[in-house]
DNA sequence: CCGCTCATGTAACTGGTTACATGATTTA
DNA sequence: TAAATCATGTAACCAGTTACATGAGCGG
């Protein structure tokens, strides 16, 4: 295991939190995440989690007490060694700007006549707003679980929501 | 073309913006911009315009006084109105909250020495500060143009990276 | 005239996604 | 008892990347 992807560091990050686990536990964490990037596709998560046990970062349990027979994931010593080193090593590249879409179109809004550019706006502004309410109360839920990080994660993620919706505003208010 | 990728409208709006233009031009525009997310690498574009001109949203013509022998593209009428359709298109996931890789990491900062966890908050920050510095200079460049737009996105970027930064220190005056 | 930028092009890979298939257990 | 959820698994695909190769024209 030469150098952890993003979803292999995150998929160990989950482990390590939720310990033990199932693969299936581990895609309904994307499935409910506010953030689209992964999907958390089984196509995705179980070869990697393959991977991550022939690796020895993860380890292998049979559970079959009653209920159905199902497989849990564990952080090994090495798995945990991995998890820290992910986290610690900070490169460049991770301030960089990400892609925005929205940000993206606003690059080339002169090609638009002003009612369809206002339209634009207005309509990048609502979906905006939306997500923002929606991440208040993922916020407010997260906050009140004693998960600390997690409450901070998403009040990272609202920040940033709610710098876009601030910089589309100030985008508007030039265009009237 | 039944639906534009991200690349595929980004693209177009620059072929709207500096037609007419060399693919190694396009390209270009990538490599220089303040986001990593595409590389601008020539096996994505060349086969990408490829794309655009077999379905009529480009077109092409050679040029040869003088200079070397090269491309250039300019948008179609189809191509203007594919562009204008891409901008204004508006979707719920647009506004979704990106993947930030230094978020994913403070989901799981528990799993840190205390120690660790402030030079992660440091480095991090230190990361975002350099690409605010750069980005600053950038948005003064583009300002001085008459690039409106161009100015509008790259103040977007700012935004965003000065949340993620005030968000970096909210953890950290919240950890000592 | 040497190295850099401009310019074009492709093969191999990769890290995911979509879509499909199966079946046990729980809940309404 | 039907529908939803839990749980596992794979094949086909895709939109990119990395890496490589070539060569013309330009600036120091």
């Amino acid at each position: 295991m030469d150098r952890l992807s993003e979803l292999e560091g995150t998929v160990l990050g989950i482990v390590w939190s939720d310990s033990p686990i199932t693969r299936y536990a581990i895609r309904t964490r994307f499935l409910n995440s506010r953030s689209s990037h992964f999907s958390g596709s089984s196509g995705a998560v179980y070869p990697l989690v393959a991977r991550l046990l022939a690796s020895g970062l993860l380890s292998a349990e049979q559970s079959q007490q009653g209920k159905r027979p199902r497989t849990l994931y564990r952080l090994t010593q090495l798995g945990e060694r991995s998890l820290r080193d992910w986290i610690v090593n900070v490169e460049g590249w991770m301030a960089a700007v990400e892609f925005d879409p929205i940000r993206a179109r606003v690059f080339f809004l002169a090609s638009l006549p002003k009612r369809s550019r206002r339209k634009f706006l207005r309509e990048a502004g609502d979906r905006l707003d939306a997500e923002i309410t929606e991440t208040i109360t993922h916020v407010k839920a997260l906050t009140e679980t004693k998960d600390t990080w997690a409450a901070w994660g998403a009040r990272g993620a609202l920040g940033v929501l709610r710098a876009r919706r601030k910089w589309l505003r100030e985008i508007e208010a030039d265009e009237s």
